[in-house]
DNA sequence: ACAATGTTTAAAATCATTCTAAACTACTTG
DNA sequence: CAAGTAGTTTAGAATGATTTTAAACATTGT
């Protein structure tokens, strides 16, 4: 991605190019799904040696999930997540080492469900399944 | 449900029947299915008059959770729930109010649900559908 | 260049949760 | 019923992720 489409994609968002905006933009939106913390994301831009602010990475997070550029998952370990893949999908969650891989909505099928309680309509659905190592067993019931 | 009973799951749990303890466990396991948050249920014990700390509650909720009589549900809002329901299930949950309705995992059927990557065994699936009110539509393409 | 507005940042604040260590309670033994 | 021991509760401090504040700084339009 050039330095160029990058700047391009802030302004269609209405997001003034920064030096700290093309910086996240550019590790974001290489066109290879991600899935980051705040904290990942942080980190990931101190290897390249650029210093900025978790509260700018923060910031600029929600800002590019409020334009559309980003979509956040709640409920996997501790942290927020943020997505490129803005399509409606689902995860696998490794909880083995915190990696989350896309399952697209298509290739999951869930029939069955009940119906809404009245005057409630269904807003969405998250369906997370938890990976772990098949070394490292549940454990059984007899034991 | 008797005090006496209630001493009894107790002790069966290996657990001393405190004041504390005795009090969470009699609305805790009152036969309904129930969905707590430490702060929730800090609320529930105050408004009877009951004293007792949040960080007792937070003990209390791990202790019934290392012992079975609980379950810990991660990923709704921002705090952890508990819930009386220890079976395999999944959720409806009510943005408007917080809420969370059970649903049985016999009532709901997924399939097609890709092959899990090499090396890795599938943990669990959990399943949560967002609830909001009929007449709070979501925003749609055109309007 | 200038003003206006948007952005970044360090530092403080917030919120749920966990930890610490001291006071307290329940259970056991004599 | 002591007294001892082990388990429990609690206030308060600590933690960790996230948000807020307000002041410095950068970008944009004129
Ligand atoms: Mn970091
Ligand atoms: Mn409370
Ligand atoms: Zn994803
Ligand atoms: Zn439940």
């Amino acid at each position: 991605m050039t330095a160029n489409s990058t700047t391009d994609l802030l302004r269609e968002h209405n997001l003034r190019p920064t030096r700290q905006r093309m910086a996240l933009a550019a590790l974001l939106f290489d066109g290879t799904a991600r899935h980051v913390t705040a904290e990942s994301l942080h980190d990931q831009v101190k290897d390249m040696g650029i210093t900025l602010s978790l509260a700018t990475i923060y910031n600029t997070l929600h800002q590019f999930t409020n334009v559309g550029l980003l979509k956040e998952i709640k409920g996997i370990g501790d942290a927020k997540w943020f997505d490129t893949n803005i399509d409606q999908h689902h995860h696998f969650f490794d909880i083995s080492n915190d990696h989350l891989i896309d399952i697209p909505a298509s290739s999951i099928t869930i029939s069955h469900l009940p119906a809404s309680p009245d005057g409630k309509v269904i807003d969405g659905v998250d369906v997370i399944v938890r990976l772990s190592d098949k070394s490292s067993q549940k454990p059984s019931g007899k034991n």
